[in-house]
DNA sequence: CGCCTTGTTGGCAGTCACTGACACAATTCC
DNA sequence: GGAATTGTGTCAGTGACTGCCAACAAGGCG
């Protein structure tokens, strides 16, 4: 007992530390809260019918906390997409140069979209809610875009240091040319569910992969 | 005289009618003054430390009239990139289902590009400074890549219906990775440009389709 | 030339997103 | 337990953007 007291105190021990986590998982906590809030309200109202001062009451915490939060009232509706980062870190990781990075690019955004087990997971069922909002609302496409855009240009400046190129164009290229993929087929999935449809996520991406291959192949119409 | 005033009364001759157009004139040269001005004070102050008020003042307009010419502070100085919808209709107008969607697009995107004179032209000129505010200026960024979207939403959905389409899902990825070689060949002529390096416009697109073709293709790194 | 309709403008008041500064309370450190 | 750190609420302020109304200019018409 003593002994572990010592040790807690000299280093913090991962996965043994109680304590000094209990700020995080409050602030993990209240950040859920304000995106659920965000979340529900612009579903029932619209988001130009929902102001900052309605989340944060919903959410039981002040107008100011919320910016603390988030830096837009959009931002709150479209939280990070979960452990999406943990596999764009290992696949950075893992790049291999000697491979094609469309190929790469198209394993990792598989996996990730995998993760969301064609809107059964919970995070499934998040990413699902979100798009189809995004359909409804220009506002949050617009955020969502442009955070979007943020991200592949930060993955490209991280893949071109990675394969030690000097010239970044095809990276930027190809890495936009995914993105256009995945988004083209979420925002597809997020439709056909929004009618009634219920095609799955994963035979729409792989659809979207094929057609980027095919339109630049020889003879085609 | 009388003849021709009899003639203009009646009915109104395009091209010869000088009287009606005066309020459409003052209405362009407005919009203009007030782009002009947003241009030039995005760029000496940068965009979050120019107010509305500073560019109508500058434009000679009140700030009410700013938001009866632009929606936003961004949209300014992002006055549209002139003749592009021309060449746009002519495009769809021209579109041979036979021939594949991604060679007729990249000689549109060649053609806007070439008018753009690799910023010789006037119009080249204003969109160089724009993509080169761009570059410094995140909130006009976020605004442009905003705008890009729903225009070649726009496109893919003219496009699919005169092609006759009945999945649009291959178009929506063909207009849309033809857009990131526009963009990506924009964006990096204006680094270049801001940085010194004149390098040019249409080698660099033409550099950036080759890459949208040879990154699927079988054996590449 | 007057008259009427219409489009354009400026001023004003108001809402709301967002920020900085400060005081206060809860955690964590020692 | 006390001190340093960190999160939160309140308040005041800026600035984007909108609706409303009155003044005014432009074009059509007798």
């Amino acid at each position: 007992m003593t002994a572990n007291k010592a040790e807690t105190a000299d280093i913090p021990y991962p996965g043994r530390v109680s304590q000094p986590a209990l700020r995080e998982r409050r602030r993990q906590q209240t950040e859920r809260e304000i995106c659920d809030a965000a979340l529900d309200l612009f579903e029932r109202r619209g988001v130009d019918q929902t102001t900052v001062d309605d989340i944060a009451a919903a959410a039981g915490v002040s107008a100011r906390t919320f910016f603390r939060y988030f830096a837009t009232k959009e931002a709150a509706a479209l939280v990070s997409h979960v452990d999406l980062d943990d596999r764009v870190e290992q696949m950075l990781d893992d790049l291999a140069p000697g491979r094609p990075l469309l190929a790469q690019l198209e394993d990792m955004w598989g996996e990730i979209l995998t993760a969301l087990d064609d809107g059964r997971s919970d995070a499934g069922r998040l990413v699902l809610r979100v798009r189809r909002l995004m359909l409804a609302e220009p506002a949050l496409r617009q955020a969502a875009v442009s955070i979007d855009a943020q991200r592949l240009d930060a993955f490209v400046a991280r893949a071109t240091a990675a394969l030690d190129l000097d010239d970044d164009l095809g990276t930027r290229v190809t890495v936009q040319a995914a993105g256009v993929a995945v988004r083209v087929a979420m925002d597809r999935w997020a439709e056909a569910r929004d009618s009634g449809d219920r095609i799955d996520l994963l035979a729409t991406y792989a659809a979207a992969c094929r057609h980027l291959h095919t339109m630049t192949a020889p003879g085609h119409p």
